[in-house]
DNA sequence: CAGTGGTCTAGACCACACC
DNA sequence: GTGTGGTCTAGACCACTGG
């Protein structure tokens, strides 16, 4: 009664893959509706079973989601550009705005966050770089931003206690002059920093937090900053949606480059 | 006939939740083998099926892997250090041997690699940067570079054919000077680059290339060099497992920050 | 109302690696 | 052989949205 078995690939892969070929070849295009569960399952003669596991691999290879109950449509999202190193370039007397409000405005979007700060034991990636002792909490400072009110990416900003005890880096507001100038004026100035980035997928916590659909993967960002004696300030966790940013590095030229001898 | 529904969770989510709890909580370490889908299946009452989503769901999420006929284990895999400026220190008179495979051998790691050469007409996006006329063709370097055995990460390099046009770049062996220095020897020597970073769940093509297990996304690499006239000298595409890489970048302090006035 | 995808069941057959 | 996960079937009920 079965399907006389194909090649190597199964049932819902050959489905898969045709229906991949058409998204990858433009004859699917982006927000287009794929056929659904029932016609698939008629087409192919195979169960619903089958044609939903079919849509279920592309939905994880993050090429389409599924819209209850009108149907599944091919993703169509652009990247916005994202660069890190854009809180360094914060100087002092420079930024009358938060740098990313500010640089979002100035490209015509609508930025919008969210801000808590709390007292709390971090977690042991951000305890590490910190070089804290066992169990001594810190202040972290966690927010939400938003470009048209799509959730854009979190951005967790940690501080030691003795640091920042009593400055406006412990309220929950929009600190106008950056965190940065307050650190400086603490004695702390941030001139150096470390990104790391990892990429995997997201817990059901970000899932919610960042509204992501199935297939989606996040990029993990942790930056270590440190002041001019070599001491770590602050300990940024950020996660970006892979599905919304691209990640853009300068490598300016090493001005110590010789000329092939 | 059904069992009474949950409260917000369906079944499998509960029991993905109990599991993923006990991972993450460390009661389940690395290497652990979780129970089979009959043990689940068994323990709540559902059919092997639901069991079977339930453990898919953590599939999906990179944290358990399937091992026909064994069972399902709790990933564990240590990340390597990838710092993407290490190319750009490679000076003249400088390298011995291919950067990375003079890294990893320092690191006490045995690091291989294979290479091939063709000419092909480049994915847009390369073509874009490289400002190409509509069906130029261009040199591509193809390699796969595995540490231990395993897949690392592939890193096709396009050229201009006018540029490398004979020289070893062509040929699909080790350049021991590097490419940047037959670039130079060229007069076009790369001063400067930019990369840009996405993150994504990867092809079925790049599943088997680089030995992928469901639930891990890659990051995409794409590195724009340029000479002193601003010129492209060189696109590389790279793809980075999602599970096996952490992306190190260092900032170094602006000369020209000033302090607060 | 009808149609969508999401969930779940109960059962079947398969390939694979071990014993 | 046994036990593992992978695939597939045929059917059911659900929540949601639209007409």
């Amino acid at each position: 009664m079965t399907v006389p078995r194909p090649r190597g690939r199964s049932v819902k892969e050959e489905i898969a893959d045709k229906l991949r070929q058409q998204i990858l070849s433009g004859s699917l295009g982006p927000e287009d509706k794929l056929p659904t569960q029932l016609d698939l399952a008629d087409e192919y003669g195979v169960a619903r079973n089958t044609a939903r596991d079919a849509l279920g691999i592309l939905v994880n290879e993050g090429l389409i989601v599924a819209r209850r109950p009108y149907g599944h449509f091919v993703r169509g999202r652009q990247r916005m550009q994202y660069r890190p190193q854009s809180d360094l370039i914060q100087r002092p007397g420079d930024a009358l705005k938060d740098v990313f409000l500010t640089e979002q405005e100035l490209a015509g979007r609508r930025p919008t966050q969210t801000i808590d700060v709390a007292i709390v034991q971090p977690p042991r990636e951000v305890a590490e770089r910190m070089d804290l002792s066992d169990g001594e909490d810190v202040v972290v400072r966690r927010r939400v931003r938003y470009l048209e009110g799509e959730p854009f990416l979190t951005n967790d900003s940690y501080f030691l206690r003795p640091i920042v005890e009593g400055t406006e880096i412990m309220s929950p507001h929009d600190i106008a002059r950056g965190a940065n100038i307050v650190l400086a004026e603490q004695g702390h100035r941030q001139v150096r920093a470390t990104d790391e980035f990892t990429s995997r997928m997201p817990t059901p916590a970000e899932q919610h937090r960042l509204e992501l659909t199935p297939g989606t993967p996040v990029v993990h960002q942790l930056t270590t900053g440190y002041d001019a004696s070599g001491r770590v300030v602050r300990v940024v966790v950020s996660t970006l949606p892979g599905d919304r940013h691209v990640i853009v590095i300068e490598r300016p030229g090493l001005p110590d480059v010789d000329e092939p001898s």
